[in-house]
DNA sequence: GGGGTTAGGAAAGGGGGTTTACGAAGTCCG
DNA sequence: CGGACTTCGTAAACCCCCTTTCCTAACCCC
């Protein structure tokens, strides 16, 4: 059993007061203490130490009613670069962030079905790295760190890749084959935990406890927000919610079981909810994944019955499985990410409040918020960097000693 | 969002090692440090501690390899007693535990339909703990605690049930009601949580940070046990797994919603199980949940082919709902517990594994170990009292100065 | 240019856990 | 039978963390 040390109230307590200085970027000691509940003295020394990381800089002042003027501090943007790295079935997808998590540079390397190799996404993503790198003109030591996202099971300890089902990837060391071409440190980990961590520190679940981020793509998965931190459970693959049997002896999903909710409203089911519904929309688009939310998404705008109905009847399953989602953790936030979530938007969130509240229990419902994510970009992406960031962040906390001189290691008396 | 402080590290330790104590009765320290980890001097302290408050005693030594013998301490079965309340549709069972969690006595009151009023079961409650103290002939002042467990949603701030779907209570601030006519310092909360803080402290999931205690009686839940403790989420209401959709447009349930897992394998659901397939069995007592479950468990013995298929069959949706769990938090065991889990014991257990192992996906299922609860009691009494335990506890944390003078407290040597 | 006010830093203080040192209490063996 | 060896358990020193308190810095106003 894990033991909490009180190393760990200091890591998460640096971790929130950064996110708060990202947040809202310039700000004052007074605010961030307030923000946080930490104590003055507290804030003072972790933006200390943040300062001495040059990851945020003092930026002026602010006046206060009478007295002495606040002191601002914000993120010191080229204080160094996160690159996140989000790898798909059909794309490697990376961006290059400042210290605010700004996209600085971008690439994508598509990937076509024969390319499953191992050794050839390294080459994609060795290439994309390189690009973006070279495309935001940084310099190599200024790279903090390179967040990957990979999707499947992952073991963080020795960065492999246990089992990936897309390419029938079998415990692939991973971490070990990137390591040899890319210098900067790196985290791995999979998406669905990337998108949470990043609703977690720039999204709806910032200063939240308990939230569930809901991530709706090609695949479908829940990230946990637990106690203030990624849940991840023992094996770090928590999470999967996308093969939850919510229609028993339902649709086949490529796990091999029956009526998993990723077969209803992952973009291939809601596609088949489609063709189910209309088998002859111009919606459909039968190969393509993406251009069918599109379509979807469109149809939405000018009201077209066919795609309103389509996304209600998806929103029934979603709705259904989040309500389950909503008793049994009881969150402050359900957040709906990623790209479906994202194209079909406030309409889908919409029915699935409906139908959510129509399924789940009324004191937890009364209780839980369901948003939509405010982030802009691959929340993947953006969360692998984050992955990065707190990685480059913990090993601040390695406390190094200090006591430069090493004294008197001779004091051994030699027994025996 | 919740702080965490060094304070809480000390209680969590604090926990562990009573725990271990409990569990392993003459123990020593050296087996304590070694079974939580914690440095020999911290358990020492730990140890003194819970020495000051007479929870437990040094009974003597034990030889060790040559050296100084080892002092051994044993739970101070004497030191004080818990009572457990299990307030449920149609009884009030009471429980009154030494500090070793043994039954000193025991109490049951039936209620009858029509009591239902919030005053009638304070005033079963009353009668029922005033029984078993009187029963034990423990002196007042030697009752740490009573844990009221209660069925619905628990604030546990305020002591208010707040909906109990039983008796439609709404609202009923059952712990002023109780305060009134009980002395004791009491401690509310719901059976779910009960049961799987029983779980953590004293059964299959002692020691595990992550486990899910699923609940199977009359209704069915999932108690979280996450990151060391017990998952609350935000409004105390974490757990509700029995209505969890598991057949889409199902059973009706007494929820308003269609085919909750409840409606599967709660008691109520096992009888429909059996009738559907067999209406005229004769295992079926139409009206009694209890004799029918009885009934199936002694088929089960005689490998009645009916009561095997029952259980085959209810096996098949309790799998699956629990596989969901098992993808979702990858824990490290799910607990089967309560009294339908008890009376059909190691025949559902095998079946639920098969199930499961079907239905989860490979990485996390193969970090789960699936085990009845070995705990032979009421395990909501049990919990129920737990909670009174924790809250003797943690009041210990609260040092109101220490300088007391108080030195010298009675030289007590250890009888040999 | 003093008083009043507010910000921020330094020091003290209260928790917690671990490491180290040392006395206590046995065994072993000459 | 007593010294040597072992092992236990406590006390003290140390490190980490957060908070409280005190004091100085910096600005406003009169």
């Amino acid at each position: 059993m894990k033991r909490g040390t009180s190393r760990d109230i200091r890591t998460a307590n640096r971790y929130e007061v950064l996110r708060q200085i990202i947040a809202a970027s310039p700000t004052s000691r007074q605010e961030l203490a307030a923000a946080t509940g930490l104590s003055l003295a507290t804030v003072a020394t972790l933006v200390g130490e943040l300062l001495e990381l040059r990851m945020i800089t003092e930026v002026g002042f602010e006046d206060s009613a009478g007295g002495r003027p606040r002191g601002l501090v914000a993120v010191n943007a080229s204080g160094g670069a996160l690159i996140g790295v989000d790898i798909a079935e059909t794309y490697v997808h990376v961006e290059l962030f400042d210290l605010a998590l700004n996209v600085l540079a971008r690439a994508e390397e598509n990937v076509r079905p024969v390319e499953s190799r191992p050794e050839q996404m390294v080459g994609h993503v060795t290439a994309a790295v390189g690009s973006v790198v070279a495309q935001a003109g940084i310099e190599g030591a200024r790279v903090l760190g390179v967040g990957v996202s990979v999707p499947g099971q992952v073991d963080r300890a020795t960065g492999i890749a246990e089992y990936a089902p897309n390419w029938d990837w079998h415990d692939v060391p991973l971490l070990d084959l990137l390591t040899e071409h890319i210098a900067y440190p790196l985290y791995l980990d999979n998406p669905l935990r990337a998108v949470a961590v990043a609703e977690l520190w720039f999204g709806a679940a910032r200063g939240r406890g308990n939230a569930v981020v809901v991530n709706l793509g090609t695949g479908v998965g829940a990230g946990l927000i637990l106690g203030g931190g990624l849940h991840r459970g023992v094996s770090n693959s928590a999470g999967e919610w996308g093969h939850t049997t919510i229609v028993l002896d339902g649709r086949l999903c490529h796990c091999g079981n029956h009526g998993c909710v990723e077969t209803y409203v992952g973009a291939p089911g809601i596609m088949l909810n489609l063709r189910e519904l209309s088998p002859g929309s111009t919606l459909l688009h039968p190969e393509d994944q993406t251009a069918t939310i599109a379509a979807l998404a469109q149809g939405l705008l000018r009201h077209d019955p066919v795609a309103l109905e389509v996304v209600r009847n998806t929103a029934r399953y979603l709705g259904a499985g989040i309500a389950d989602l909503v008793n049994l953790f009881n969150p402050e936030v359900v957040v709906l990410s990623s790209w479906v979530a994202a194209a079909l938007g406030e309409p889908l969130v919409a029915e699935v409040r409906e139908a959510v509240a129509r399924h789940a229990l009324p004191r937890p419902m009364a209780a839980t918020e369901i948003v939509l994510s405010p982030i802009p970009t691959d929340p993947a992406c953006l969360g692998a960097a984050t992955f990065a960031l707190e990685g480059a962040l913990q090993s601040v906390g390695q406390r190094n000693g200090k006591k430069r001189s090493t004294p008197a290691r001779s004091r051994t008396a030699p027994p025996s």
